[in-house]
DNA sequence: AACCAAATTGTTATCGATGTCATTAAAAAT
DNA sequence: ATTTTTAATGACATCGATAACAATTTGGTT
């Protein structure tokens, strides 16, 4: 191990296995094998570096095993970081999710590097061993784009019909057939839906909504742009205008929008729910303390997070790997 | 170059230096030279070497180059990333200020690893050079913690005064005071401020408000324990119960404060802003448009995220680096 | 033409960890 | 006691890039 003068180790520079090796009076290798829990060293060896090395406060150091390894043991995670109206996932959701994600990759050993789409081209991801892309939709030629690098790629959203792509998301077609079930229950035969089905997600909600109510009930879709608290309460005031429309139920594609509807339904002294039920979505950290208190649809965020991360591992492992989709919860409050 | 029998390169391994050095009929050195923009060699060789790399796909190896240059070239940031109704920064927040520390340091060649506080003792962030904590506040042994590893370290939040941590955070005082301008401007001097000051945010917040305002104006200072929209609910409720209580003006130190606290003072026959004014603190996206407008003091955050990024890169490079505020705006709406 | 300075390019060693294969020591079998 | 197995450890080469220094070429001078 390298001295100066007084002693000590040589400045801030670090221990290395090499150090190790010298203090306990074996080859680096050994070292290697025992901070590893290679069943090739003795249990007694096996101790003594692991004690030395904690004691030297020992840090692998991962460049160089990545080096050695031809891996980064790295995922880059894109999410879109700047504000944006036109998302049905509403801000805190990223968060969430990269909660879940970090977690189970780092507990595998893995890092995660934070990008976003205009910095993809740049080395860190390139250099990654796999991909996880959050909020932009499973299609569209960003993922064409990622898929013919041949990395690991798994996505957040919707699933696409005919594409490979492995995919993670709360299952939306089941989270309106919920909605619908529920309206059901209470009676409610006149509906409308709340939400731009151009996308994907929403769309999913849409139809599970739809088809689980058959032909029980009559579903009349509006299509906000944003999906904002005054998106909702536009497209309500809108509506309220027309003196043709009658309604007792609407599902609001975002908890916002739902969150708008209610607030233009009182405004005109249409009560909520004594004459029309509202149902949001995400069941976002405001729903329950909204007054009234929002029924909304919950999402497993962290989950989702867990399991894209869980289906990373698995193709950088090689192991074929199915699209998932994870359940969701009706949470019944006031509307 | 390593052939294989039909003459390809050796597998998916990928283009090294040597194998261009080969193509470009120079040696592996200057082929490092030339994609580093040296000098060192001509112009000529270095558009050679660098038509032959693009043509070829090359990809620096940066776990080599980091072992080399005994750096990791990544920071390490620290987000609390579960949902946590006891911060003053609502969700949405720390990904803005990711946005921009990503952006300004994945563009100055760093990678940007994420970590949550549970984690912190993990490889990744151990090998990092530098670390960036959001959220948790300033001080606590967290911080004392973490600078004891001396890594560079740089922290989003309130400037704790003895200390000599890198703060970077927006300036809560001048907002404060800003709020308290613009009610002097509109004539309401009895006024109450909402939230939990013994959060170092909204204590400064406080301070700066009620300094401003000097003799000019009554504060009575209300502390919900979070920072919702129910919490912002139920202190104004109270406050309503009790008659004796005049005022004209309220300043909440989040957003969802200030629109608990607008939605109980509606639910009284309280007019609002005709008889009492409100204003919030975040500008979240929600507050614009919230019914009626909620004026609000805004953060630019994402330009947080950047001047975070700057000042770790400072500290990485050994130049002294200074704590800084940014400004604050205060978004005047109908409220 | 001879020579020196500057501009380019190359050689060798190195960063820290790990796979391969060789070697030694200990245990088991004859 | 000697050979055979087995277990434990070690020497060496290697991953891909770069710094330090050496070697070469180029150009300008006298």
């Amino acid at each position: 191990m390298p001295l100066n003068k007084i002693g000590m180790r040589k400045s801030e520079a670090g221990v290395t296995m090499e150090d190790l090796a010298a203090l306990a009076g074996v080859s680096k290798i050994t070292v290697s094998r025992a901070l590893r829990d290679s069943p090739l060293v003795t249990q007694d060896t096996r101790d003594k570096i692991r004690h030395i090395a904690s004691e030297q406060g020992y840090r692998l150091n991962l460049s160089a095993r990545n080096l050695r390894m031809r891996r980064s043991y790295s995922v880059a995670v894109v999410v879109e970081m700047a504000p944006d109206q036109s998302r049905p996932m509403s801000d805190p959701y990223p968060l969430e999710l990269l909660g879940g994600i970090t977690q189970e990759l780092t507990t595998a050993g893995y890092s995660v590097v934070l990008t976003s789409k205009q910095l993809m081209d740049t080395a860190p991801v390139q250099g990654a061993d796999g991909l996880i892309l959050l909020g932009q939709g499973s299609h569209g030629e960003a993922v064409r784009h990622l898929q013919r690098a041949g990395l690991p790629l798994v996505v957040w959203g919707a699933p696409a019909p005919g594409s490979s792509t492995v995919v993670v998301g709360s299952d939306n077609r089941e989270g309106g057939a919920s909605v619908a079930r529920r309206f059901l229950e209470m009676g409610r035969r006149k509906l409308i839906f709340l939400g731009d089905v151009d996308h994907a997600e929403v769309q999913e909600r849409c139809a599970g909504f739809i088809d689980a109510m058959g032909r029980q009930a009559m579903v009349h879709i509006i299509r906000p742009k944003a999906f904002t608290f005054e998106a909702g309460f536009d497209s309500m005031v809108a509506l309220l205008k027309n003196k043709g429309a009658v309604f007792d139920g609407v599902f609001g594609a975002s908890d916002l929008l739902a969150m708008g509807a209610i607030r233009a339904l009182t405004e005109h002294e249409v009560r909520v729910p004594l004459d029309v039920s509202v149902i949001g979505y995400d069941d976002t950290p405001g729903a329950a303390s909204f007054v009234p208190a929002l029924t909304s649809v919950h999402q497993y965020l962290r989950d989702g997070g867990v399991l894209l991360a869980k289906k990373m591992l698995g193709l950088i492992n090689g192991d074929s790997v199915d699209s998932e989709m994870l359940p969701t919860l009706l949470m019944v409050r006031q509307t």
